[in-house]
DNA sequence: TTGAAAGCGCTAACAG
DNA sequence: CTGTTAGCGCTTTCAA
């Protein structure tokens, strides 16, 4: 089967390679007759316009470059997921990176990326990362970890982490742990502030003499579960009644602390979880957590990518608004 | 900053540019000298040569598309990271698609990909899957879910769990249950064929008027308790004393199934799940679980892919050995 | 071993 | 509105 060229298109078309070409690009210059005619014959043939060869002309690619730390977090995944579905709707593919939160590797994407020629990179930057030289030209934007001086999408993560602890305050806890995330990470922060948003508007319940209620930990299972650890273990009186992990794994590690220190969860403990992963409905008890808007964010970005806007470089960033999932790991907490 | 291509560095190195690309393509007929002062040149312009030009008359993208069913599964997502990996070390790059399970969308995204030129796809068949028309010329390697006639790469499923079942008899487990996959999924025939081997060496300890101890279910989590309530839903003497899980989420279910029972783990139920997934490590108890060698599986197919040897269409299977991991859900059953 | 030159399949001026 | 034509940046004969 010699394949099928633009040419061959065109000829038993009856028209010239250039008309199939605008029809192929959807041209408006071009008459209703003709445009349905090349297109049966187009279906016919089963002609596919060579994605190199377009590219080559056109420096489009329809190609979307991702990058992110760790496509084993369930956030990522979905998120790539949720991209690659909303690429797909527009004719897009997308190129998956992974830097490891590596930030040579993570500039090495960069660079392959850019020598595609893809239109446009969706990056959640590594955590070591400090100095971005983004090639300019090509759109990219940055998601999930917003970095300071850069425009990007994210969830609200101070608004998302503020509501889920309003929601413990409405229960009637007052003694609210928080498990926080690593501090140079800028998502992590923000949560911190949400927790603190709310803890204002009640105080935190506890004497000026006890041990804090914040713990840092990475995001991860076993740093939840030392955080853990470190926040229960403690006279009841001072311990909290319940606590706010920065996310599910770290708060799915939290309940193995309390399990293992007898900790009832809900009935001693409560607990938030923050991302919404679908591991957290698998837990025993279902974690109650702050749910991202994970396709809306992935949607957003690969929109901003298409429309050729390249993400303002010091614009604001788009802030998306996260809700609460209600599982069993909450309730009002129990006198005293 | 005027692009810089070929000719720049033909120039700059004076010599013709059809000496460059053989540079750049290794092609031995070089002398050592003339190629060294190339490559200083190229390191000196910065040049990466574009891959829509290279792939255009060369008929090689570099590129190399995966077909799973869902980024969501864990499975799938560390499948996906493993072979994004090893492609990285060759110079490949990955374009990730989404089949949802639709046979329509997945035969869509595979034309998608051949248009693409894509060296080679590695593709996790969908499981309405029936007749796969394979796009002659491209390399492709079906992975995980075999299909009979189809030649590809997956665990050694059958052995794999008639380990995980040999550990249960071993620690003196006789009444065994298991919950199986969908039963027109071909790597869940394998792991049910495997607990019937080990179940044949040790007979299955129940009266024949017994019911009996496989419950058919999906892969997810919820199908897992709703087949954990089954199995367990019974007399204490003709309930299993362990139940194999053919996967991480099933037996994550099941485990919530005993829980809702108040079958505590593993003092009256073991429980070993299978996939290796890091959820498995996530549970309270952790969960003991047969680990697929899931690198080993990407890097095996695209090194099929690399070396251009497409997949022979009839060939064997090739197996890869699963390790178990032991968890904390497994133990000595109580005496009766 | 190297240079010269002919395209790969398509898009985008430029004419008409 | 449509046809003609000149390349895009590279690889690859074909000669030298």
């Amino acid at each position: 089967m010699p394949k099928v060229g633009i040419r061959d298109v065109a000829k038993l078309a009856g028209v010239s390679t250039g008309t199939v070409s605008r029809v192929l690009n959807d041209h408006p210059s071009v008459t209703d007759e003709l445009r349905a005619r090349v297109r049966s014959i187009i279906e016919e043939l089963g002609y596919t316009p060579d994605p190199s060869a377009r590219s080559m002309r056109s420096k489009v690619s329809r190609l979307i470059g991702i990058i992110i730390p760790d496509l084993t977090n369930p956030f990522f995944s979905e998120l790539v997921q949720s991209a690659e579905q909303a690429a797909a709707r527009h004719g897009y593919n997308i190129i998956v990176m992974t830097s490891f939160d590596h930030a040579a590797k993570e500039a090495d994407r960069i660079g392959q990326l850019t020598s595609r020629k893809v239109d446009g990179i969706i990056l959640v930057p590594s955590n070591d990362f400090h100095a971005l030289k983004l090639p300019k030209g090509l759109p990219i934007v940055i998601v999930d970890r917003l970095l300071p001086g850069y425009s990007g999408i994210a969830a609200d993560h101070r608004s998302g982490v503020c509501l889920g602890v309003e929601h413990l305050v409405k229960l009637g806890h007052r003694r609210i742990g928080f498990i926080s995330g690593p501090k140079d990470s800028v998502p992590a922060n923000d949560r911190l502030k949400g927790y603190l948003d709310a803890m204002e508007l009640v105080g935190d319940g506890r004497q000026n003499s006890a041990p804090p209620l914040i713990a840092e930990a990475a995001f991860d299972y076993e740093s939840g579960r030392s955080a853990g650890n470190y926040l229960l273990a403690r006279a009841r009186h001072e311990r909290p009644t319940a606590i706010f992990a920065s996310s599910d794994q770290q708060a799915i590690g939290c309940m193995r602390a309390a399990h293992d220190l007898g900790i009832p969860i809900p009935a001693a403990l409560s607990i938030v979880g923050f991302d919404g992963i679908p591991l957290a409905s698998m837990t025993t008890p279902r974690l109650t957590t702050v749910k991202q808007p994970i396709q809306e964010i992935a949607a957003a970005a690969v929109a901003v990518l298409l429309s050729k806007q390249d993400a303002p470089a010091l614009g604001k960033p788009l802030l998306l608004a996260c809700e609460i999932s209600e599982g069993e790991t909450t309730s009002s907490p129990q006198p005293d």
